[in-house]
DNA sequence: CGCTAATATTAGCAATAGCTAATATTGAAG
DNA sequence: CTTCAATATTAGCTATTGCTAATATTAGCG
């Protein structure tokens, strides 16, 4: 599934964002999400699920709870996808900028 | 109306990654589309339409054609979006690299 | 004008996505 | 080994989205 399907839901988006900020367990993510968008549990569930099985989140369990962190990678795509529109508002790089994209673009696609 | 969700479209994303190589014209785009993914000119219109209306295209006439260009705002919130995750791919960004990407950010919101 | 080429619009249909309600699973604690 | 808390799963409903087919609009040209 492409990426910006993924990210194409507020509620995925949402998530996302916090989990940004570091790891969360699963009711941390259902508690803000509930007080945002008036969902369900099980609704909030079904995204994590969603965000788990394209590769933008993983999950390790401690005890009873599920911790949830943000796995770059797929947003990365994203970034690298963008990167053909980049010129319209970088129109011109410097060398030295230049050299920085470049090697920020080579490293891609190796971790 | 949010960007990933007009993003979140593979025919509109394949509209955008032809807008990025330069204006086309309506039939220009229908051509392509039409024959990577088999759908109607009316079909095609109303993506264009969507991304007009979105802001991600803008159109003039020449003469009877529609001659569509990218507008990059609105790609500009995907990758200001992306700021929040790229402390996951770009860890430690050396005091040269830095001075580069805080130089790009502070442009945004600008033009 | 009347015709044609290029494009846009509309109505209606079908597939999909995201939700709720209900239920299942799993781990910890008494 | 039962009970409770945390989380996941399933079935089924509804709204939305993207499509086709048909039609409308507009510009250029004889």
């Amino acid at each position: 599934m492409h990426a910006f399907d993924i990210l194409g839901d507020p509620v995925r988006r949402r998530i996302l964002e916090l989990l940004a900020t570091g790891e969360h367990s699963s009711g941390d993510v259902v508690t803000v999400v509930q007080r945002e968008f008036g969902i369900t549990q099980s609704a909030v569930s079904q995204q994590l699920r969603i965000l788990r099985d394209a590769g933008f989140a993983s999950v390790r369990a401690d005890g009873t709870r599920r911790i949830y962190a943000v796995e770059p990678a797929r947003l990365r795509e994203v970034d690298d996808w963008l990167d053909r529109f980049r010129a319209f508002w970088l129109p011109r790089l410097d060398a030295l900028a230049t050299e920085v994209a470049r090697g920020k673009r080579k490293r891609r696609h190796q971790t």
